[in-house]
RNA sequence: GCACCCGUAGCUCAGCUGGAUAGAGCGCUGCCCUCCGAAGGCAGAGGCCAGAGGUUCGAAUCCUCUCGGGUGCGCCA
């Protein structure tokens, strides 16, 4: 249930009466009208900005409208509705709502907040998509949590939601890959390895040469690269695959699907989709414009086969063959995006670095052009985690090898706390992720606090059930809730309320930090109550004498509980019983 | 040079797709445990929402320009 949505058509439903009784003109478009909790809660538990949005296409006095609109909200939930400001309609709502927000909360359960806005729509959330050449770093940590965290939301808002992991394993960088691993199986059968300038030092192929020896024997010594590269690229792009996917796992990320770069080579479908925009006219050979500003030193003119990507929003038509006439690593991307089309989905959600920005609009107008305009795609790009241990920067070189990995940061701070950490700040913006304060147990960590809260809905159910309460759902449910009357208590129960509300919001913006700033407000919200029971007793939630008054008080810190094990459970989160 | 992202309290950041008097944490000042977990809570101080125009009933939010920071810009993916 979606109290907001509720009332909204409530709302509607009276605006359709003003408008057969004449007191509005047919025809008026509604979509703009809103029913929001205003900012602040002086005004009323809810506000709708009808009047107003409808009073110029109305040619009528807001605050007319509005007092015509407020005699027709009869609505026993609305116990009052005045006009307000330049034309807001207040209502105020019968605590019974709140009282049933907290059932339906402690009803649905895991499933609170769930909603269909999604439809059903097939979404494919390609995210990660590191290459397949070492083992996750913590750059590429952001972007799992993240594009789980998404595909967990837009599920929970009832779409057919698909995770993917595009593997890059077609380019020049899985050759180095492949010459790297050779070089450690040198290594393994007693040589010594010739680590050049270009290949991955990194330790870890160390187990791949090792593995490539028990395979192979010393048969691919001293041959040439023609002979082996092909074998070993494959044998070590599948090694590094499988690290990847541990890592993940690690993390807590599992995906639908993995694609393969190197797959679309040969198929026929890179050409297939560089001829069906060859069939919109959209592809022809030209020269581009050289960069403006410093000039790169090797500039030379050069004809190459250009996408026509300015019809679709670019700035410049880009080039998807190499002049000696290879493909461009955005061809495969463009077949690839196709494939998605072709698969039948209906809306593309694509997880990048931030340094990929310049990506963003030719792969819009590739994928506007490839399916006619039917399925949008939506670019998050991911900005830079900066690591800190105590307030200090950490050093990184990947060239010394000494780049921090995923499993570093899982191992040091757990699964969970980088994945709500990594959720505390919007996609778009830099996040510092320090080691000593993720770990640290202070209103400053936001973990560690919603997590607090988490351990006090336990805390509180557990002593209730010593003092011989009936906690159960079950009793929960038939609870007298009308002893829950103070402000105090309705205001929490009113930021339960929210919580469907914002989910659907969240999905829609594709923003799941959303969710981890609501958890900190309700989190909040519960410690401030909690703290409100010591100098006022009645408002303890376990009242030792009074077991009705509990249940009732109980209740809603059970809901509040629902709420904080549904928002974890999105981010993907274990939620805290105890805190030791 | 061009494109994209960002600019909100001393610091780190939210701000619910345009709503009423702009919020939180840290830091600072002062309070609250014989009392459900004080690992908490309450209160106070702190703002020209980078700046200037525009759009409209109404702008931190949308548009234009300027300034400042980041990222990217054909034979790397």
């Amino acid at each position: 249930m979606n109290l907001f949505t509720d009332l909204r058509g409530t709302v509607l439903a009276a605006l359709e009466q003003m408008t057969e009784a004449g007191e509005l003109p047919k025809g008026l478009d509604f979509s703009n009208v809103a029913v929001e909790p205003p900012r602040d809660p002086a005004h009323g538990d809810m506000a709708t900005n009808a009047a107003m949005v409808l009073a110029k296409p109305a040619g009528a006095k807001p605050r007319d409208i509005a007092e015509k609109l407020a005699a027709r909200l009869t609505d026993p939930r609305i116990s009052s509705a005045e006009v307000a400001g330049p034309g807001f309609l207040n209502l105020r709502l019968a605590p019974d709502i709140w009282h049933g927000v907290v059932k339906a909360a402690i009803k649905d359960g895991a499933d609170f907040g769930r909603s269909r806005i999604g439809a059903d729509t097939r979404v494919n959330v390609e995210f990660v998509s590191a290459n397949p050449t070492g083992p996750m770093h913590v750059g590429h940590v952001r972007g799992a949590v993240f594009g789980d965290a998404l595909a967990n939301l837009l599920d929970f808002s009832g779409h057919d939601v698909t995770r993917e992991y595009y593997i890059n394993d077609g380019g020049a960088q899985v050759d180095v890959l492949a010459r790297s691993a050779y070089e450690r199986y040198r290594e393994a059968n007693g040589l010594e390895p010739t680590i050049s300038e270009g290949l991955y030092p990194g330790d870890y192929l160390i187990p791949v040469g090792e593995a490539l020896k028990k395979r192979y024997g010393d048969t691919l010594l001293d041959k040439p690269e023609e002979d082996w590269l092909d074998d070993i690229r494959e044998f070590a792009t599948q090694a590094m695959m499988q690290m990847i996917r541990d890592d993940l796992d690690a993390l807590g990320v599992r995906m639908d699907v993995y694609s393969s770069e190197k797959a679309l080579y040969g198929s026929g479908k890179i050409e297939a989709a560089i001829e069906r925009l060859d069939s919109m006219g959209l592809i022809y050979r030209g020269v581009l414009e050289p960069p403006k500003g410093k000039l790169p030193e090797d500039w030379e003119e050069r004809e190459q086969m250009l996408f026509r990507s300015t019809t679709h929003g670019d700035d410049v038509d880009r080039p998807i063959q190499k002049s000696d006439g290879a493909w461009t690593y955005f061809a495969p991307d463009i077949a690839y995006h196709w494939d998605k089309i072709d698969r039948g989905f209906d809306q593309l959600i694509d997880v990048f670095g931030a340094d990929h920005g310049g990506y963003v609009k030719r792969m819009n107008a590739a994928v506007k052009a490839l399916s006619n305009g039917r399925v949008p795609l939506d670019i998050k790009l991911i900005q830079l985690v900066k690591l800190f241990r105590n307030g200090e920067p950490f050093k990184m070189s990947k060239r010394a090898g000494t780049f921090v990995t995923l499993r570093d940061v899982v191992e040091e701070a757990g699964a969970d706390v980088t994945r709500f950490i990594m959720l505390t700040r919007k996609n778009d913006a830099p996040l510092d992720f320090d080691f000593a304060k993720v770990l640290e147990q202070s209103k400053d960590n936001p973990v560690w606090y919603v997590q607090y809260a988490s351990a006090r809905v336990h805390s509180v159910l557990r002593r209730a059930r010593e003092a011989g309460i009936d906690v159960s759902d079950k009793a929960l449910l038939s609870a007298d809730l009308a002893r829950i009357s103070h402000p105090a208590e309705l205001d929490l129960a009113k930021k339960v309320a929210e919580w469907p509300r914002l989910v659907e919001h969240a999905a829609r913006a594709h923003e799941p930090h959303r969710i981890a700033f609501f958890l900190y407000d309700i989190a909040s919200e519960l410690h401030s109550l909690w703290n409100r029971g010591n100098d006022d007793a009645s408002l303890r939630f376990v009242q030792d004498d009074d077991f009705a008054a509990s249940q009732a008080k109980i209740a809603l810190v059970r809901a509040v509980g629902v709420v904080i094990s549904c928002g974890l459970g999105i981010l993907g989160v274990a939620s805290a019983e105890e805190m030791r």
